[in-house]
DNA sequence: TTAAACTTTCAAATATTATTGAAAATATAT
DNA sequence: ATATATTTTCAATAATATTTGAAAGTTTAA
């Protein structure tokens, strides 16, 4: 295989991953190949690349940037902005999943912590059920949250050093 | 807040979670809906209760069972059939995570195994960035790979027993 | 068998989400 | 100031995903 076929292919298949995990099939794109691109890139170039619009290149480097998975870089003399890709893989998982976190999974959990407050009869089939359940899925939402915390928290080393072989 | 209220926001909810995490929106309301009701419910009751289509809630009631999240009830001289869901938690996040698994993270570990076998020249630049991190991407989604499957091998207790205090 | 009860299918309709492209806004050099 | 390069916005359009509903299929009882 050669790296132009490689390319195209690590782009498609990077582009399908996110747009499964809930990030845009673009914008997942637009990250591959800023990953795989030694030098930053202007809006025109991922433009051609991956022959999409200019609008919706804008608007895909601007949401990365809002992720923190790429940068603006400016050039002395130049008047375009070049845009290139954190590369240390730690840090983008970590970034996806805080992010996702503040997103996602933090309403859920303000609404759930109410949900489980409520007060009723627990002879009461229906209202036993609605508590319970409640309750478990709120404290399975704490759980992966407090998980995320503090894999956010972790460094590097100690993340893939002690818990993998903990979980080995 | 009364509990007919509090049903309804529980599932919508937990829909919207659903549908940010890549289950779709009713799929994730049928199961929310089965979890906070005591008895197995028929395809009519769930079709009223969440006022969707014959059809939408005999697929969605399907792809349930196939993602081992709910199950089928025959009852004595009844013709119809009953669902009702799994209430255990920590069996609910294990099916999810490993259904997703299978279909998402699987497929993608082995394009980039292929990816990462590529050979070429160390000192082009083009060909380097590729390859590095193509690699990383690699490890990253095999380490994730491996603490999925750990978590799925896990039983309850030791995984929220002795993980989390870990994790502390 | 036949018929009623129930389940499944799937093409068409609807709803949701992503993309385009051209105009407006902004920044920079002269 | 003015012209030019560049970025941003957003209404219109296109692409994708979900839902409907009615017809076809299946099962069971008599």
């Amino acid at each position: 295989m050669q790296l132009a076929e490689a390319k195209l292919k690590f782009i498609e298949t990077w582009g399908k991953l996110g747009s499964e995990w809930g990030i845009n099939r673009t914008m997942a794109q637009v990250h591959a190949l800023l990953l795989i691109t030694p030098d930053a890139l202007t809006t025109e170039e991922v433009m051609e690349q991956l022959k999409i619009s200019r609008g919706n290149a804008n608007m895909t480097l601007r949401d990365l940037i809002n992720w923190g998975l790429i940068e603006k870089q400016h050039r002395a003399g130049e008047r375009k902005e070049y845009f290139y890709a954190q590369k240390d893989t730690w840090e983008i998982a970590r970034r996806v999943a805080e992010e996702r976190k503040k997103r996602e999974l933090d309403p859920v959990l303000k609404v759930l912590g109410e949900l489980s407050a409520i007060e009723g009869d627990m002879k009461d089939p229906a209202f036993k059920t609605f508590k319970t359940s409640v309750t478990d899925m709120h404290k399975l939402t704490k759980n992966i949250n407090r998980t995320l915390d503090t894999m956010l928290k972790a460094e590097e080393n100690w993340f893939w050093g002690s818990i993998f072989k903990i979980f080995k």
